[in-house]
DNA sequence: ATATTAATTTGATGATAATCAAATTAATTA
DNA sequence: TAATTAATTTGATTATCATCAAATTAATAT
């Protein structure tokens, strides 16, 4: 059974920052040649205890040390598992894409939509950058009727609605492939 | 021909600090489904586009974006190498105590000798701590001299140069196997 | 019981870095 | 050539965080 863990970006997160700070990383280094306490790792880092600790806190939100009580002595150790899971993680792209998956990938659409539109719905001008053309080309595509076929006249009259110059906005939809055309009669693809 | 890069910590540095910050891993996660723009990325975020390239620079210094000019645009695009590279050697522990290589891994021992030595190199008292004990057994140990069989007498002699109680100090030498004895004769090991 | 000792926590300080707005650069279009 | 556009750079502001010192906690040793 094997748990193929989603891989939560809060985790990530907590994960490179843990390893971001370059004591925190010698801290690793120490540790990947034997179990430490804090005051050994603090006289090696020359750093204070307190830093120390703070740093071994970080390391130990993350997965990445784990302490065992020794006397009054905490006697740090490196969880190799938590590095090695991560690094296999990373190596899968579907992962990463998965980061993205709380962002607002329409955002950009709606950005230009909302930049070339008018209040009533009808291009302010036809946009000569082809990627914001492109945006409002869909934009209308998606208002035409599935599976229906439109005459010339229809056509015109529905393109109309989004731009005076409806002959330019048919072209584009077609050359676009958005539509096709045959013997006068024009249809959504 | 396979170049096994030592790993420097300042490459591994720049490599966590990169993705130490949520929004450069959405980033990460938005071009792993495809090359973007700033200002698609931009939208997408809800960013600034001058914050978005701070953090595509970012990504670039460290390898893990690169960047080709299309018209005005930037076409930004993951470099699924780089990420694999580090995580490749993210799993070999031998790469992970070279991180501190530069560390003054005995600096402890320095400390405690400090703690305890008097100006003249005797023991102010004798540690009841077994690990700072160790030290000093150890600063001992390298002082005996190598091959060489010592009298009782002798090594009491060499020993009060530490403490009085050169008894003590003696079984301790033997407890920690720092030196053995036989009818009568001590020496190192 | 009281001292000592290691670790942690708390609070303060300084450094680093994320963010935005404005200015600048570089490329394209009119 | 002038106007537009995307990207970058610069400067200022704010938030985050590493660090230390001092106080606290928990365990051991006298």
């Amino acid at each position: 059974m094997e748990t193929e863990m989603n891989l939560p970006i809060e985790e990530l997160l907590a994960f490179f920052k843990a390893l971001s700070d370059a004591n925190r990383l010698k801290i690793i280094g120490l540790l990947a040649t034997g179990p430490h306490t804090v005051e050994q790792l603090a006289a090696s880092l020359n750093l204070g205890a307190s830093t120390v600790s703070h740093h071994l806190s970080r390391l130990s939100e993350a997965g990445l040390v784990s302490a065992r009580a020794e006397g009054y002595y905490s006697v740090y150790s490196l969880q190799t598992d938590q590095l090695e899971q991560m690094s296999r993680r990373l190596l899968k792209r579907e992962n990463l894409a998965r980061l993205a998956q709380n962002t607002d990938l329409e955002a950009y659409d709606r950005k230009v939509l909302h930049d070339f539109l008018t209040p009533d719905g009808r291009f302010k001008t036809i946009p000569a950058q082809e990627k914001k053309l492109l945006v409002l080309l869909r934009h209308i595509h998606q208002a035409l009727e599935d599976n229906r076929q439109y005459t010339e006249k229809e056509i015109n009259e529905f393109l109309k609605r989004y731009h005076d110059d409806f002959a330019s906005l048919r072209r584009y939809m077609i050359d676009h492939k958005l539509m096709a055309r045959e013997n006068g009669l024009y249809w959504k693809i």
